[in-house]
DNA sequence: AGTCAAGTTTTTGTATACAAAAACTTTGTC
DNA sequence: GACAAAGTTTTTGTATACAAAAACTTGACT
C-alpha cells in the first residue's frame, strides 16, 4: 500500500477528465469527490494540486477548481507540438534503433494492415499505439520518451476519433510504411519529416472536423 | 490574496531546487518547511504535490519526499528535447513572425553583441533570454510557447553556466545571427536546423564539461 | 416585479488531532 | 564489542475542526 490515496485519486480523475466525463469549466466539488472516493477532503485536495500542475484543471482562488478542456485552437496547437516531439523521436531513432525493434515495428505494422483489411479501427488503434511507443523508446532518450508519452496520453482520445474519418485508416497505414522505410534506411531527416506530417495531418483533420461540426450546429 | 500559501510555497521551493539549494536525493522535511514558511504542514504538502507532478521531487511512500537533481545523462536528454522544441518554435516562427518581432530580435542581438564586446556573460545571458523567448512567442503556438518556456526554466542554470566556456559567447553570437537570417528569409527548415544545433551544442558542451570534471575528481 | 441589504448556508483554505508506519534508542544476551 | 528484541520517538498519511470568504436566501422597499 503506497501513498495510494492521493495517487489513485489523481489517476482516476485524470482518466475521467481525458475521457471527457466533465465539461469544460465544470467545477469539481471537493466534498462530493471525497464522498465518491470514500475519503476526507485532504487526499482529494492533494490530488487536485497534481491535476493543477498537469494543466488539466484550473484553480481560481476561493472559488474552487474547474476542469479545463482544450478548445479547437489549443487542440491544434497540441497536435503541432506532438508532431514535433514524435518527429524528434523518429529522428533520433533513425540512428539509434535496434534490429529487434525494427522487427517489432514490422510486426505491429502487419497487424495494423490486418486491422485495415478488417475495417477494425479499435484493433488498428491498439497496434498503432504500439508502433508509436516503440519509436518513442527507440529514440534512446528517456526524457523525450516520457514527454512524448505524456502528450500522447493527453491527445489519445482525439487521435482515436480522427481515425474514423473515411479513408484515414488507409492513409495512416501508408504513412507508417513510409516511416518504417526511413527508419530502416537510417535516414534521420526523412524519418522526422514523414513522422511530423503523419501527426500534423491528424491535427488538421481534427480541426477540420470540429469546424464543420461547429458550422453545422449554427 | 489568492490561494497564495500553496502557490508561493511551490514557487519558492521550485526556485530553490532549480538553483541547486538542495542536493540530489535530499529529503525535504515537511515540519521544517512548515516552520520556515510559518504555516502548517497542510499547504506545504499541497505544494509538494505540485513539485511531484513537475518531476522536481520524488515521493517514496511512507518515507517522505526527496529532491531529484538531473544527472549528466538526463541533462543531456533534456537539452536534446529543448533543442527540438526550440527548433519547432523557429520552424513555425519562420512563417508566422511579425516585422516588429524581427526588429526586436535584431535589437536583442545588438545588445548581445555589445555584451560580447564587453565580455559580460550576465548581460549577454539576459538579452539572450529575450532573444529566445521572442521566438517562442512568435511560433504563434501558445501551447508550444508554454512547453518551451517550462523546459527553459528548468535548464536555465545550466544554459547559463555553459556560456562561461572559452569562446562560447562568440560562437553563440554567430549562431544567433544565423538564426536571425533564416527567420528573415522565412526559411523554416534552415531556421529549425540552425536552432537545433544552437541548443544541442549547449548540451554537448555541458556534458563534456561534466565528464571532464568527473574524470578530474577521480 | 425588480433591487438591494441583512442574514444564512456552503465552501474554501489552513490548522490541528490522531493512528499507523518507519526510524531511532535502549537494554539484555552471547 | 556485536547483535537483536523491545520500547520510544519521529514522521507520514488522513481525518476533522474552524475561521473567513463566497454563494445563496429572504424579506423590505421602491
Amino acid at each position: 500500500m503506497a501513498k495510494k490515496q492521493t495517487d489513485s485519486i489523481a489517476d482516476d480523475l485524470e482518466a475521467m477528465i481525458l475521457e471527457g466525463v466533465f465539461d469544460d469549466n465544470q467545477r469539481l466539488d471537493e466534498v462530493q469527490l471525497a464522498k465518491r472516493f470514500s475519503v476526507s477532503r485532504t487526499p482529494v485536495r492533494e490530488a487536485l494540486q497534481r491535476l493543477t500542475q498537469a494543466g488539466l484543471v484550473e484553480q481560481r482562488p476561493r472559488r474552487g477548481v474547474f476542469v479545463r478542456q482544450p478548445g479547437a485552437i489549443e487542440l491544434l496547437e497540441m497536435f503541432e507540438v506532438m508532431s514535433e516531439l514524435e518527429a524528434a523521436c523518429a529522428r533520433y531513432a533513425a540512428s539509434r534503433i535496434s534490429d529487434e525493434a525494427l522487427e517489432e515495428l514490422r510486426e505491429a505494422n502487419e497487424k495494423c494492415e490486418q486491422a485495415v483489411r478488417e475495417q477494425d479501427p479499435d484493433r488498428y488503434y491498439l497496434e498503432n499505439e504500439r508502433f508509436h511507443h516503440i519509436i518513442y523508446a527507440q529514440s534512446g532518450n528517456g526524457f523525450l520518451e516520457a514527454e512524448a508519452s505524456r502528450l500522447y496520453r493527453r491527445l489519445k482520445p482525439f487521435r482515436r476519433l480522427q481515425l474514423r474519418l473515411r479513408g484515414r485508416l488507409r492513409q495512416s497505414m501508408a504513412e507508417h510504411e513510409s516511416i518504417l522505410r526511413a527508419l530502416t534506411d537510417g535516414d534521420a531527416d526523412r524519418a522526422a519529416g514523414v513522422m511530423r506530417q503523419h501527426i500534423a495531418v491528424q491535427g488538421d483533420k481534427f480541426h477540420h472536423l470540429l469546424s464543420t461540426l461547429k458550422t453545422a450546429a449554427e
